[in-house]
DNA sequence: GCCGTTTTCGGCCCGACTGTTTTCAGTCG
């Protein structure tokens, strides 16, 4: 079985080798073809089963073929024919920072230089000075990127709960600078990818100075690595590296827009505008000399004759055709989270706990909590809340807020029933299948419907077994950031199967914990409505046409409308 | 090598920054 990725870094190494033979534009088909292989909700080999190969942006005839010859063989005769014309050590002088295609090139073609351990040695013994193009500062430059090879790996990406709090940390340092007057997170951070290479900041200001200088001093921050007029690049201590820019206001949204991405994306964007005799850049549409557009995203859109799109939906998967014709979906928003089905106590709970979930909930404007009152195992209760709370949790609403019991089945479901809600009394079960090795039988049903299935997680390929339990018992998975939860190309296959997504609200988690926000962006990633969203509808839901409580699939209630 | 509500051929996003230049090439995002 060969991965995804593997896929998709063959084809990588096929790009730079290409470029390093100087191919004008094959390299970039080759890496547009990797980065959407990278981004595919289902493995290739389901995808060539179905003989789809075709329907992936950027794979046409040549690339399909290849990709036909690594699955079924697990190589690729054209990638060893083309590693046959270059040697290895070139390819890694490419990566060096600041070393691109054309100057591997030169070391190679014409210094004799193929690898980085030789332009090393090659410095030492200054053969590099004389030659053109390669003066002391640049020399420098390349000694440094040398050594950094065997020091600490380059940053790779970052799982985006872990980069959202340093950027939110960078954003309200830079809000609090006197002359700024907009900061925004742009890059894949706002398109609430999975992981995140890089954070892109921007800002508007009356001066620079002053926000380059508060960013530069962060306490996170490692190296300034670079600083124009208008831009500046640091790499914190971490090493994620942090672009921050500064622009007008009257191309704000054009740079949002811009530094959003994705590259694909923008790639669409322009070639669109192009047809339509403008331009696109980072400082705004252009007809001609003239600017038309730039203040914010919504007019940039618009020049195009587009609606606006929502930054999760920026992938270049159909997403631009969908604006032109005004398809694109109402995606679910934060204020449509109007109940949490899965808030935990702590095993020690005090009834101040109880209280503490119930602001939690005001401040979020959720109006009912399932509260998990008990965890079973195999048919055996292997933790339950003092008698007392559950009273409480039983009782009329605390402070306005409906508290719904629930229980936890952890693994197998056998067993588990009716008689199990009755000893909690509780109204719903969360099932969190731990160790489902394969897919259930609808025997391993509990006789009570399943409202949740949470904390599984996992790859693609790990989540089906769990997203058939989800189907047969009709419940939601949850998705959300960590190892325990689904992510978006797993919600994209469960919405794709009628499977409803539960979004954790945030009640009762630490301030500042990312995870709500990361899990909302993760089901918007997906394409989620709120009609999709089992905690979204129902209780509270603002005037207007109201969603169905039971949905078109089926899927249950919402907690708060059993006793209505 | 891919792709097309202008095309099955002829295009292929665009600008900042750097180091090296006498006006630009290369890299990066």
């Amino acid at each position: 079985m060969v991965s995804n990725s593997e896929v998709a870094g063959t084809l990588s190494e096929i790009a730079d080798l290409l470029d390093l033979l100087g191919e004008k534009f094959k390299p970039e088909a080759y890496r547009r073809a990797a980065r959407s292989i990278e981004a595919l909700p289902e493995s290739l080999e389901t995808i060539a089963s179905r003989g789809d190969l075709r329907s992936i942006p950027g794979v046409g005839e040549a690339i399909s073929e290849k990709v036909t010859e690594i699955l079924r063989t697990g190589s690729l005769a054209y990638l060893e024919r083309l590693r046959g014309q270059v040697p290895p050590g070139v390819l890694e002088l490419m990566r060096l920072p600041g070393v691109g295609p054309k100057t591997a090139r030169r070391f190679w073609a014409e210094l004799g230089i193929s690898g980085p351990a030789q332009l090393s040695e090659a410095i030492a013994a200054g053969r590099l000075s004389g030659v053109k193009g390669f003066a002391e500062k640049r020399v420098g430059q390349l000694r440094s990127a040398v050594g950094e090879v065997a020091a600490p790996s380059p940053s790779e990406r970052m799982p985006i709960e872990r980069a959202w709090p340093l950027a939110r940390a960078i954003v309200e340092a830079l809000r609090a600078v006197p002359t700024v007057h907009e900061v925004a997170v742009a890059g894949s951070l706002r398109r609430a990818r999975e992981t995140v290479g890089d954070l892109d900041v921007l800002v508007t200001a009356d001066r620079t100075q002053p926000v380059f200088d508060t960013f530069s001093r962060l306490a996170e921050v490692r190296e300034v690595r670079l600083r124009g007029p208008t831009k500046e690049t640091v790499v914190l201590t971490c090493g994620l590296q942090v672009d921050l820019r500064v622009v007008e206001p009257e191309a704000f949204g054009a740079a949002l827009q811009y530094f959003t991405g994705s590259k694909d994306h923008n790639v669409r964007l322009r070639s669109l505008a192009r047809e339509r005799g403008l331009k696109v850049n980072e400082y705004g549409v252009y007809r001609g000399e003239e600017r038309i557009a730039g203040r914010t995203e919504q007019e940039v859109y618009g020049a195009l004759g587009l609606a606006w799109v929502p930054p999760e939906l920026r992938e270049d998967r159909g997403e631009i055709a969908d604006a032109a014709a005004g398809k694109l979906p109402r995606l679910v928003e934060a204020p449509d989270l109007v109940t949490e089905l899965h808030a935990h106590l702590s095993p020690a709970t005090t009834p101040v706990d109880l209280e503490g979930l119930v602001a939690s909930a005001r401040e979020r404007s959720v109006e009912a909590v399932g509260v998990v009152v008990g965890r079973v195992r195999g048919g055996e209760t292997v933790w339950t809340v003092p008698p007392e709370l559950l009273d409480r949790i039983r009782g009329p609403p605390l402070r306005g807020i409906r508290l719904v019991p629930a229980v936890e089945a952890e693994g197998d479901l056998t067993g588990v029933g009716r008689s199990t809600l009755a000893a909690f009394e509780a109204e719903y079960l969360i099932a969190v299948p731990a160790g489902l090795g394969r897919a259930p039988s609808p025997q391993d049903l509990p006789p009570t419907p399943v409202k949740l299935v949470a904390h599984a997680g996992g790859a693609v390929d790990v989540a089906r077994p769990v997203l058939e339990l989800a189907r047969l018992c009709r419940a939601a998975v949850e998705i959300g950031p960590g190892a325990e939860r689904f992510d978006s190309t797993v919600a994209r296959l469960a919405r794709e199967s009628g499977i409803a997504l539960a979004v954790p609200t945030g009640v009762g988690t630490p301030p500042g914990d990312p995870s709500s926000a990361v899990a909302l962006g993760f089901v918007r990633r997906a394409g989620a409505t709120r009609e999709e969203v089992l905690n979204a509808s129902g209780l509270g839901t603002p005037a207007g046409p109201q969603p169905p409580l039971t949905g078109p699939r089926g899927r249950g209630r919402t907690p708060g409308h059993r006793k209505r």
